[in-house]
DNA sequence: CGAGTGACGGACG
DNA sequence: CCGTCCGCCACTC
């Protein structure tokens, strides 16, 4: 299994994240058949390219929560587009039991 | 090839 | 709820 199909695999998963819901980096590693990969979830959104086409805005960590990243404005950019699709924070997290999407629900 | 790092996550105190 | 410690693995130096 090369990085690559990975990363595919990744995609495929974020690709199919509902609007107006969110899911985290660990669920997407399961259902990718990663599992215990949540970092390879990141890295991969990190390599994607700009005109992706991916929700990627849809992915938190597993508290809810927008992770830091280099640059402040993309994590208030993904906030603006997760409350735009009716995504509500309490607190700097998102209510995981109002908005989490479960990848292996099968509720695609 | 070894050491450090990071869009993470779970266990522990 | 918070800080700390490991496990994880591709990537960087």
């Amino acid at each position: 299994m090369d990085t690559i199909e990975k990363y595919d695999l990744i995609y495929a998963v974020i690709a199919r994240i509902p609007r107006g819901s969110v899911t985290t980096y660990g669920r997407i590693a399961a259902a990718a058949g990663l599992p215990r990969n949540a970092r390879l979830v990141g890295r991969a959104l990190r390599a994607a390219p700009d005109g992706a086409d991916l929700p990627w805005h849809r992915v938190l960590n597993a508290h809810g929560a927008i992770s830091p990243r280099d640059e402040a404005s993309d994590e208030r950019d993904q906030r603006r587009l997760l409350e735009a699709e009716g995504v509500t924070f309490r607190r700097g997290r998102v209510m995981l039991s109002r908005h989490l999407w479960d990848p292996d629900g099968g509720d695609g």
